[in-house]
DNA sequence: TATTGTTATACTCTATAACTATA
DNA sequence: TATAGTTATAGAGTATAACAATA
């Protein structure tokens, strides 16, 4: 009946991870696993319809997004990558002529990076056609008071994952194995 | 206050995109950005401790999951690759005396993968404190009743997002630019 | 003929470190 | 000296296509 979860932890799973929570995990799992499904939707049409990866299509949109040509460093911030990861990238959207490297008016050691014409059509076709199914996929499924409770908890989530990257590792009680063959 | 999902539309995002939605963007973002970010710790952590990437602790869980040697063919089922790539993971994982690669006892094309007791050792100690993880992060965020209810809405969205992969593509109205300096 | 797994090759993404030009 | 960006190099992950061994 479609009313499962793709990824379903076994019955005897807080049996085997003492202070686990299968409906923890559970979440967890799916949350990645449909985080995945949706991005590969995004992915798979940027790809077959022009060609761009997923890096190359948030370049386009992060400088066409800023309004104005923006350097070299700032797009390595936002996309979190390291500068030369930037070059590599620019490399390749400027071969195929979808943005320019301009020279920097004040500080001749900076670039400033813009988009091409070509490259604003692909982004004026690109970007309604993107939230015009973010739009029928997350209305199709959840109601518009379930899409604010799920924003909810996804806020909270993020706080919590960013809290914990600051945290130790948990360690976790001792598994025990069960149900099936010891090996070795 | 730290109410704020992490990523967030502009006041006139469903001016710009006519018919889209500005709710349903920031779902489809920011679902993305918090299983990115649940995702980073335990990747960093397997990363650190056991010098395991993603896909290497993958295939680990996957043949110790199944609590047999596994055909490389059905290791590329489960991983959603093909088994082209799976040679060069297995070679990897092989090479570091984390799996081995057993002649099928009744076909002899085929192989049977069993993990080392090395790698048991390590999965062993690897999933509690992932589980621990998951539990102690999902509890600090949202009550069991409000995992519940995320479970389900992340239930339907899969469900959405794999019609959604036999669909065409949405067109999208054509967008309305403003606001920024008009360039080109 | 069909299947299993490997090989060879290629491409993307990413990183680090050394380097150049400029500040 | 310090900074911006490039180059050179490396490695992981993935894919495809041709191939050998076996069914």
């Amino acid at each position: 009946m479609g009313v499962e979860p793709l990824i379903r932890v076994g019955d005897d799973f807080e049996d085997e991870y003492p202070g686990a929570s299968g409906l923890a995990t559970e979440c967890y799992a799916n949350l990645w696993r449909a985080a995945d499904l949706l991005m590969e939707l995004h992915n798979r049409q940027t790809l077959e319809e022009y060609q761009l990866s997923p890096s190359g299509r948030q370049i386009l949109a992060v400088v066409e997004g800023a309004g104005e040509p923006l350097e070299p460093t700032v797009i390595a911030e936002r996309l979190l990558v390291t500068t030369g990861s930037v070059t590599s990238l620019l490399d390749n959207l400027e071969k195929r002529g979808l943005i320019r490297r301009l020279p920097h008016p004040e500080d001749r050691r900076k670039l400033l990076i813009d988009i091409t014409p070509a490259a604003q059509d692909i982004v004026d076709k690109l970007l309604p056609s993107m939230h015009a199914r973010e739009r029928d996929l997350m209305d199709g499924a959840l109601s518009t008071s379930e899409q604010r409770q799920l924003l909810g908890f996804i806020t909270k989530l993020q706080q919590a994952a960013i809290q914990a990257r600051s945290a130790p590792v948990p360690r976790g009680a001792t598994r025990r194995r069960r149900g099936r063959p010891q090996r070795h």
